[in-house]
DNA sequence: TACTTATTTAGAATAATTCTAAATAAGTAT
DNA sequence: ATACTTATTTAGAATTATTCTAAATAAGTA
């Protein structure tokens, strides 16, 4: 998805709430995710380099956490596969190729997120739900 | 769960029909993992150890592998924690209690599994699917 | 401008896992 | 049994993704 001005706003919304300084590399960095798909750390450090060739790792992990702290970004797996970051924080699901490694969005309608709450025996305070498939994705060669 | 000799069947089975040799290690590992709570690598390693005190890390991480290619054990993970392996391969999900780190099995019945694969265009082709909850366990102090 | 605190940085440290090459054990043939 | 072939185990090195540490830099404030 293409950055655009409230992306902006969004980001430095969330970060003066939380009292944190706007600084060029978490500006560069939220683009990176924003136009990126489900990037990993490493993909989101080499994106940046381009645009601030002496940015470190160290900064990207640090910065990737204040976005998930803030409520910007939310990370999640596969299996133990570096962690992918996804700026879409409406719930859905994620579907992995396991032929390309490419990542979808699956969107998920309430029905089955009430379904899927119920399945829980009442003992239980849920606090967060995830849905990962994978199979072969739409496309592929 | 107990380990009883249906379980040492299931696993000389699975060995045999891959062409595998029943070893020692093989044998106890099997046992540890039914007998324990979904456990990592790091625990079965331990837990192993009483028994045969100089059994190696290669050889757990060696037969965990051997046995999710024999269909004996499933791998599942928590975020990007160590994989936790689970004899039970019926369809179900993971609930992991945020306090306690404890995780619970939660059946999954085949009418949430059909809403789940409905979720998917028609362009996928699902393999597998996975449900991970998270929160507050149940009995939690 | 000086000061205080936040942020970034390079590089060391860590955790979980995989790889490597040698030692041992199993199964087979003699 | 003995020798032979192949599978398995083992210790330790290597790898991957990530976190930590302490110094350097940048931002905001007095």
């Amino acid at each position: 998805m293409k950055f655009n001005p409230s992306h902006k706003k969004q980001l430095d919304d969330a970060l003066s709430h939380k009292g944190l300084r706007a600084t060029k590399q978490r500006e560069h960095l939220f683009k990176v995710i924003i136009e990126s798909n489900h990037p990993t750390a490493d993909e989101v450090h080499l994106s940046a380099k381009t645009n601030l060739p002496t940015i470190s790792f160290a900064t990207v992990y640090n910065c990737l956490e204040t976005f998930v702290e803030c409520g910007l970004v939310r990370p999640f797996n596969f299996d133990r596969k570096a962690t992918r970051y996804d700026p879409d924080l409406t719930d859905h699901a994620h579907f992995q190729c396991k032929e390309s490694g490419d990542v979808f969005d699956i969107p998920i309608n309430d029905e089955i997120k009430s379904y899927l709450q119920k399945l829980l025996p009442a003992e239980f305070e849920l606090e967060a739900v995830e849905v990962a498939f994978r199979g072969k994705g739409p496309i592929a060669p």
